[in-house]
DNA sequence: ATTGTTTAGTGAAAGTTTTCACAGTGTTAA
DNA sequence: TTAACACTGTGAAAACTTTCACTAAACAAT
């Protein structure tokens, strides 16, 4: 289900740092890269490296490693063939604001182009370059301004009824920050960040780590 | 590595929403459900419920399913078993300053308990609760207030500083929002949330599938 | 009591992801 | 030209995670 082009859905996590790295790399004038060198700027093995480049069908035997733009290239064009993808961010909250001034600092092929909220005084106005409108307008938006993905970061109990509305609205894709599952129809995507289990997570681990060795 | 009591990494994440599902069902006064019901509620599967449950050790052979106080009580102490912890946050821009509000409201076991940042103009109040002090007294304060975790808000550029900082204070665990992977000594648990990352997944998953079917 | 039904617990299978290890090749140096 | 080296590409193994499918037990109904 989550492995098209053979390419696994991890694989796509760490293409998409690749594809950072490169491009700062590349902005420096450096020309090639050994997997050795990427798996110590990005924390994993060369081994790994190598496994996801192959898996995208790139192909550069040279001795001095990677062709920075070529490989460049190539990734950007895997990630890419999604398609280009407008975005609608839902819930004007703090962590919706914050998204907004950090996304939309960067990236052109993907903007987040409509903020929504049911809150009349964080509605009509613009937000880092982002227009603001109330919830009852989603529809219309997201179908005028050709919106595709969604992001959600309204509280818990809002979000199945955001989700409602944006898989209603025809969106494909929903990034979401309530610290709820969505129930969504089979052809949306749906990806979650949740905050709360995260530090969770870091506190469990931290201080079973700090109890045993390594 | 991440394999504690044969709990894994995933299992961990789940039970921490487990947590969160059953203490909300608690509140509504049910006294048990079955493992198809919380699988309905997390969007997987009775069998991995069930997986999970047992990977801690729980027993509870009842027509009527778990009881939820009991399996809530056993979660919780398997959570908590990595100790109590207090938080450092380090960056108090638009993204420190949402999670400050959204994660100092609730909780008690983990709590944001200082935040740090370089820019003066930004150190020396409160926000939600919660000291904010300059970079300069981050190993004072980590040590005086007994501090164990840190989150990383800061950009990108700063972030391997930061860490460095927080791990020379002798903190065990980081949440690190900067997209760049850290360097830490080994005795650090990192855990990455990137957001710039998840966008790029849903942007690539959604429009493939939308090209496909399913 | 007996029987039927439904559920938890779990060994084993299936699926996924990472790592190992080595063959083949471009590159450099002699 | 040849030899030594270091790197990529990749089949196969290992590690990890999820799912299947069955056993045994609790409960309800008779």
């Amino acid at each position: 289900m989550n492995n098209l082009d053979g390419i696994s859905e991890r694989t796509i996590e760490r293409l998409a740092l690749y594809r950072r790295l490169l491009s700062g790399l590349l902005e420096k004038g450096l020309e090639h890269i050994y997997s050795h060198q990427l798996a110590e700027f990005l924390g994993n093995t060369p081994a790994q490296v190598r496994r996801d480049i192959m898996s995208i069908g790139h192909v550069a035997r040279s001795k001095k490693g990677y062709d920075i733009p070529e490989l460049l290239t190539h990734i950007d064009s895997i990630l890419s063939s999604g398609g280009d993808h407008r975005i609608a961010l839902i819930g004007i909250g703090n962590l919706g604001r914050a998204i907004l001034s950090y996304f939309n600092q960067q990236h052109s092929a993907l903007r987040i182009v409509a903020a929504f909220d049911n809150d009349e005084t964080r509605v009509n106005r613009v937000i880092s370059g982002c227009r603001c409108y109330p919830m009852d307008e989603l529809k219309e938006k997201v179908e005028g301004e050709e919106i595709t993905l969604g992001i959600i970061t309204v509280p818990g109990p809002s979000a199945q009824i955001v989700a409602d509305a944006l898989a209603a609205a025809g969106i494909t894709g929903i990034l979401n920050f309530a610290p709820v599952p969505l129930k969504t129809p089979e052809d949306v995507y749906v990806e979650r960040i949740d905050i709360t289990t995260a530090i969770e997570k870091v506190a469990f681990f931290a201080g079973k780590w700090r109890q045993k060795g390594t």
